[in-house]
DNA sequence: TAGTTATATGTAAAAAGAGACATACAATCA
DNA sequence: TGATTGTATGTCTCTTTTTACATATAACTA
């Protein structure tokens, strides 16, 4: 069982799932492409954590849509008592701007522009999703899912996700205001 | 050549450096273990990328110092002019987070208290480099290297990982308002 | 004095992840 | 009509990363 098995089964915990969607909705927390997941699926049903069910569909391909079990949910309780690791961020940005001024300045804006962009389009997605969260929740206007919700976990993933975005956007404009506009 | 490649030749293009001294300067923009780097390194040479030679020690074991050749340097422009790839972000304390109400309150505000001492470490470590980081380029009070200056990279970077940390340590603070603090 | 930590380099094997190959159906687009 | 995109599942291979094995010296700690 690695972390992803775990990311599967989180999934899992709040909804029936099939292997296409549990690898879409995966990406923000755990990247892994579907050649990744299905195997483990397979493993995991294996090991009793889940079941699935063929389900038949007529305008897209057929599914399987997994369900977590009794034994998969202990595993989560048993995982989630024990200490996360430490958190791995991998940026090859960060290792560009290291050696900026080996290059003209307009390259080092270049990388940095369409970084921001990349930050703008995901901010908006996660303002999105946020309004949805709130609303399928049913709390009020500046109230918060209590601890039993099924939604506080998305709710406060998603605010992780705003405020780290915001304030790369911040880095990233200020990296901009720093390199100068033209080769000088 | 992978990104860690790159990695160690932008760490080179600022100082001559030991593989294991490459390690640990490593770590925070793309952590690596030694057997990782150490046969890296060893191809870099083979491909004439670096060279390195053997410093005696009498305190501590021999090592190699490793310096950046032109076509290392070469390499770094041409790779530095094509765009970053997406960073990827793998933290299992939000997947734990995403089915935090499966545990007591009790011990979920101790994977998030844990969290919080590591970023406040990170955060002391950070603002110590920093301010080392302006002392040495030699720039005023509240002054910005320049972009030519060699501390201009590490600069930017560090304002990153102090940027990131604060935001992290804001996120953590507020789960655990979020999270009640008795078994209710 | 025995164990740990730090420095320093290396290899081998296992696990994790990415990319390509493979198939299939429906819808949309040029 | 042919190409692409989205949905859906799967395997195979290659690369990347982690863990373990291996050695060696010095300093510090219990």
């Amino acid at each position: 069982m690695n972390t992803l098995a775990y990311g599967l089964l989180s999934l899992l915990s709040h909804s029936h799932l099939s292997g296409y969607d549990l690898m879409l909705k995966l990406q923000p927390f755990w990247p892994a492409k579907h050649s990744q997941i299905y195997p483990l699926l397979s493993n995991l049903e294996k090991e009793e954590q889940v079941t699935f069910e063929l389900v038949a569909q007529t305008d897209k391909p057929d599914k399987k849509v997994y369900t977590i079990t009794e034994k998969g949910i202990d595993s989560l309780r048993e995982w989630l008592s024990v200490p996360a690791s430490d958190p791995v961020l991998r940026d090859e940005l960060m290792i560009k701007a290291y050696c900026l001024s080996f290059v003209d300045p307009a390259i080092s804006r270049k990388l940095f522009v369409s970084r921001l962009e990349y930050y703008h389009i995901k901010l908006q997605r996660y303002e999105e999703k946020i309004t949805h969260i709130l609303k399928k929740s049913g709390v009020n206007e500046g109230e918060i899912p209590s601890y039993q919700s099924p939604y506080l976990g998305a709710y406060i993933l998603l605010n992780k996700a705003l405020m780290s975005c915001k304030t790369n956007i911040e880095w990233c404009t200020w990296v901009l205001k720093v390199i100068p506009a033209d080769n000088e």
